[in-house]
DNA sequence: ATGGCCAATATGATTGGA
């Protein structure tokens, strides 16, 4: 889906990947990056420590590098084209919290300030277990997060994995997902509690229709019968969704050879140069 | 929705993902 051909050279193209292992994903990584050419680019489910990551073929393109990651399991990224300002991990709320599900960055251009989170939000299937209640517990931190952000007038996007199905024009089958912990009533609850502080989607921006997914599940065939789902957000604050110029979700990749069951979702912001 | 997957781990079975 490409919903703004003409990108002007003054936009800043930033996109959102859940690339499901960063080093088995790199060559399939750079081949995109040349492709759809990002500004900024948040990664997540890296599944990898911070040294381990594999820095250089990104940086040859022109990125800097910002990891927050872990052994195994979660970690996310944020790559620019800009320098960074600050970069900042872990969503504030809760010090016990261990997973590397969060990394904020600010990044000062010729063009203005921008702040950008890369998110993996939690799963939390099955839903009566305490994985549920982290979830939720997750969503009301980044709630209070996006509420003090707000507040500061920038623009800021929350780009990234929200496991969280908004509506049921964002599945192909809603019955199907219905006691899933990704469309469960109260986890549309607190998204829309997310979204209603003033958040713009940019992709139901550009377009009302159904069946844009950037997920497809590796089993039973789901690619190639299109069951998907539209859980990869970017979330703009007023001062970005006032800038929104496109939005598009790069479906093809998902055929690509050992592909991630997630695609890059990305949005154009029109920032005239200062 | 599920017959069918994928990634990481001192691995050959288990856990987590969605």
């Amino acid at each position: 889906m490409v919903v703004n051909p003409a990108h002007r050279l003054s936009d800043m193209r930033i996109a959102t990947w859940n690339v499901n292992s960063v080093k088995q994903r790199i060559d399939s990584l750079t081949a995109w990056l040349a492709e759809r050419s990002p500004d900024i680019v948040c990664l997540q489910e890296t599944k990898c420590v911070d040294d381990a990551f594999p820095r250089e073929p990104i940086e040859a393109l022109g990125y800097n590098v910002a990891v927050h990651g872990q052994k195994t399991f979660n970690g996310v990224a944020i790559l620019s084209r800009f320098r960074f300002d600050e970069v900042t991990p872990r969503l504030p709320g809760d010090a016990a919290d261990e997973h590397a599900r969060f990394l904020e960055a600010t990044i000062s251009t010729t063009r203005g300030v921008l702040r950008v989170a890369s998110i993996y939000l939690p799963n939390g299937n099955p839903p009566d277990t305490e994985k549920y209640t982290y979830k939720l517990k997750w969503m009301d931190r980044l709630i209070k997060y996006a509420n003090e952000r707000l507040d500061l007038e920038e623009p800021l996007i929350l780009a990234g994995d929200y496991n969280v199905i908004p509506t049921p024009r964002d599945v192909h089958d809603p019955a199907a997902w219905s006691k899933d912990a990704l469309f469960l009533p109260r986890t549309r609850e607190k998204f829309r509690a997310l979204t209603h502080l003033g958040l713009t989607d940019a992709i139901r921006a550009v377009s009302d229709d159904p069946g844009h997914f950037t997920f497809w599940d590796y089993q039973a065939g789901a690619w190639p019968k299109n069951w998907g789902i539209r859980i990869d957000h970017l979330l703009l604050s007023p001062q970005a969704a006032d800038r929104l110029s496109g939005a598009g979700i790069d479906k093809h990749v998902r055929s690509w050879e050992r592909p991630s069951d997630h695609v890059p979702v990305w949005a154009d912001l029109a920032i005239d140069p200062e």
